[in-house]
DNA sequence: TTCGAATTGAGAGATTTTCTCATTTAAGGA
DNA sequence: TCCTTAAATGAGAAAATCTCTCAATTCGAA
């Protein structure tokens, strides 16, 4: 049943579930597959969808626990959009950051990471310590800023 | 009424207003005078619980709509934190993104901003026109750096 | 002041997220 | 391959969050 739908990201998803010692079950493997595919930021709902279509039946519950973990293992992300609406897209490895489009919610890597380049010296030298970041570009992608207007 | 908790910010806001054609209501000004106040992001709830303190009142849906209204004139900016909490924050004008402290919450201006500084150009190489950005950084403030561990 | 339009409150309603616990499933050992 | 056991899941109740409606109130221009 997952031979249907198994890619490189879900081998790499199922090797760091192991990693972790947790077990790569069917829905873990599905909403990988789903947000890896798309390619784009889909709301818990469009994953719950995308999960069904795969595998017949998701528990909602499933899918936030599954959203958490993965987030926590660093292969998810979860994105805000300006209008308010929120989602979660597949993230390669050490990619935290990303570009998304407002049109088709596509979510695209950096060239380069303009977050690395940050300088945070006079930012710490004010006292604060900096532990984690948040940041995300939005716009239009190639193909959708041709679209628009 | 109003005089027992203006500010200078508050002035501020009132021109905001103003100039946008809507109107200064004792709502409005509450709600910008809590966050100025407490300098730290809060929830929806302790927003209402600060104008209740002030005004004795205030509707949920009112404070809802406040906050939209002042988000799109750029006095307030909404905060998302890596645990799934989200708040609301005074912005100085042209400072939407802050430094905030994960441990009392307290959201502090960059020394010097270091967003405007991304060179965006690789990005936009690549067919992206960027048209919104969202930073936010994590970490902990001098106060709280000390006690924490 | 007065008047019209904008704003607000109360509470119903919709949506989103969490929780519980009985059942199912993955994965290591025999 | 078959057990065993702990982890994972589903269903649905429950909680939390956010939106909507419309009558009543308030702002501010004249």
């Amino acid at each position: 049943m997952l031979k249907d739908f198994e890619c490189m990201e879900e081998s790499c998803a199922k090797e760091v579930l192991r990693e972790r010692g947790l077990k790569s079950t069917s829905r873990r493997l599905a909403v990988i597959h789903v947000l890896h595919e798309s390619g784009r930021s889909l709301s818990v709902g469009g994953i719950r969808d995308g999960v069904r279509g795969i595998l017949g039946g998701a528990g909602l519950a499933t899918i936030y626990r599954t959203l958490e973990t993965f987030e926590s293992l660093g292969a998810v992300g979860r994105l805000h959009f300006p209008d308010g609406e929120s989602g979660y897209a597949f993230s390669r490895a050490g990619h935290a950051h990303h570009m998304v489009c407002l049109t088709c919610r596509g979510v695209f890597d950096f060239p380069e990471c303009p977050v690395e380049s940050f300088d945070l010296a006079p930012l710490e030298r004010t006292g604060f310590r900096v532990e984690d970041r948040f940041v995300q570009f939005f716009g239009r992608c190639g193909g959708c800023g041709e679209t628009a207007q």
